[in-house]
DNA sequence: GTGAAAGCGCTAACAG
DNA sequence: CTGTTAGCGCTTTCAC
């Protein structure tokens, strides 16, 4: 691999004058550059990112990190399509992305180490365990970080507007004719369920419906189809059957739907649900999936604009919140006059 | 951050002997090792593997390629299934994963440049287009490359068993009497969407079946739920409909599924779909649907061993293939004798 | 067992 | 405008 110096040699320039035609110096003459600059490209000449990042202390590398539980992160379509929204503003942005671990062959042992060591210039933490110590010492360090759903102050963060999602979600089934309105929550421990949660409470509250316990369940913090199928045997095990449900995620829905259906109930007619996040499934369900439309490709945008700017001009701590939309189809209807 | 130096120092070791201290040299008394690794865990020390990487030529990086058009790539769960079990593997190995694009801020102008720049190890292609230039070029570069899906002589090539669990869903419809298959293909271009078609051409011709070109519709490349849909209006219209319809993936699957009911058929009364993947999905579908399951994580475990082996030993440019496995659930019934 | 010295490829003052 | 020098943090001969 050829280097600055074989321009050098080559070009008759020196090392630091190669170096300043790559890096757009304006103290050089614009004939130079674009000689050194032409043999560079014929000599097939690559920059070698590790020895200029040890010199400049910048990586143009953020870390990614998912939660490793097996089939929780990158396996939800949800943070497929967030992660993808990240990558492509990135990478416009001139940033990599690597993976974090808290075990990378037995050498870091944190997050926050990995990082260190790889020398990523910022963290984004696309999904989290806010009961995993390591995630609190990272945000605790002093690497730029943005969060995705979650309202830590130590680092910026972006959050769908959960609270609005759900209430929409409410707001509509009360339309429709609801007054039963169960909720199949998205488990402790996670932000974006607890924000939804909050948000079914205070608009069947405000609405003044009944707010029954055995009408809220809580789901695996997994966000799987299985847990809204087990979530939604618990819920139809309740000594009065509510007439919909609002259910924190798309997966959740799918499986409560199913659940539903085992117990031979018609979904919308005996019984309404709505989801949360719009995957691409939800159109193409039996029924067809009402849902909050979280955007995704937004979502992981956003985040990546938000994180760069913190690398790039440091800045405070904001909270942003991303906007979502309900999105109508057929797995909800008015209530049987039974 | 502290260096082997500020350790050299506390010590009174020089900085070559740190070194060799935590790269297990033998030459080195276990008292003086000790001592080092001790102080150093007190100063927080932390190896930075760019400095190793630039004189080592090894950067424990694995670069990632993807496809790039929106909407493929990640968000679709086989993939996300695949690089979890990828990522856990690289990772136990030491091993960091970092996306390759081709065009990083303007500075790389393919995945080849891109890997060099950054000086990874090896690069996984999990999903390609056979006819982009750049992936070619990948390949005929000098470093170690493990393919998904692909029969290219000129990388380690893993791809699940197509051809057979094409045969499977093929014998298992004809084993219910279906004596009219369909089939919507994956798309050109594809070497699993190839391999798909010619396993179902060769297990339709086998049983002595009829081979009607309408009923082989090809869906667009990415696999989506919109393609199968699209596919499967297609082949509504052939003059004789099908009674049973073979899907490259199950996301084609349930769109055609949908499409059928959109058309008034009923599945599976009225035409059987078998799938192909078994994403998460599959079991909670409403019919649940029979496919071919392929081992996801298995198959990211296994691209990222063959890779790891072929940077650390070189090695032959094996092509490994996956076994597949038949899972039958509702989607499929004998055919309507009508 | 240990250390001195050189070098990986690049950039950043500072001179000229 | 261009070049000299030093150094980023680590590893690797090769002496001792």
């Amino acid at each position: 691999m050829a280097t600055i110096y074989d321009i050098a040699k080559r070009t008759g320039y020196s090392p630091a004058t190669v170096s300043k035609a790559f890096n757009h110096y304006s103290d050089i003459s614009r004939k130079t550059r674009d000689h050194i600059l032409n043999t560079a490209r014929e000599m097939g000449y690559l920059p070698n990112t590790q020895a200029r990042a040890l010199t400049t202390k910048r990586s143009w590398t953020i870390g990614l990190l998912f939660l490793e539980k097996t089939g929780v992160g990158l396996r939800h379509p949800f943070f497929g399509g967030v992660l993808e929204g990240f990558k492509q503003t990135a990478a416009t942005a001139g940033y990599d992305l690597l993976f974090l671990s808290k075990d990378i062959g037995g050498k870091a042992n944190s997050y926050l180490e990995h990082g260190k060591m790889r020398g990523v210039d910022g963290v984004a933490v696309l999904m989290y365990d806010a009961m995993d110590a390591d995630y609190a010492e990272l945000l605790r360090g002093d690497l730029p970080c943005v969060v995705l759903d979650s309202d830590t102050e130590a680092a910026v963060t972006l959050a769908s507007d959960n609270a609005a999602g759900s209430r929409q979600a409410i707001d509509y089934l009360y339309g429709l004719g609801h007054r039963k309105i169960a909720h199949i929550a998205g488990g402790r421990g996670t932000f974006a369920g607890t924000k939804r949660r909050e948000g079914f409470e205070q608009g069947v509250s405000e609405h003044g419906l009944e707010l029954r316990p055995e009408w809220v369940v809580e789901a695996h913090f997994d966000y799987s189809v299985e847990s809204g199928y087990r979530a939604m045997e618990e819920l139809l095990r309740a000594e009065e059957r509510p007439t919909a449900v609002f259910a924190a995620g798309d997966n959740l829905a799918v499986g409560a739907i199913q659940a539903a259906q085992a117990a031979g109930l018609h979904v919308p007619d005996d019984i309404s649900v709505i989801g949360y996040d719009d995957i691409e499934l939800a159109r193409y369900l039996t029924p067809s999936l009402t849902t909050v439309r979280q955007d995704m490709a937004g979502l992981g945008a956003r985040a990546a604009q938000l994180l760069i700017h913190a690398i790039e001009n440091g800045g405070s701590k904001e909270a942003v919140i991303h906007p979502v939309e309900l999105v109508v189809r057929q797995s909800c209807r008015e209530p049987n006059r039974g």
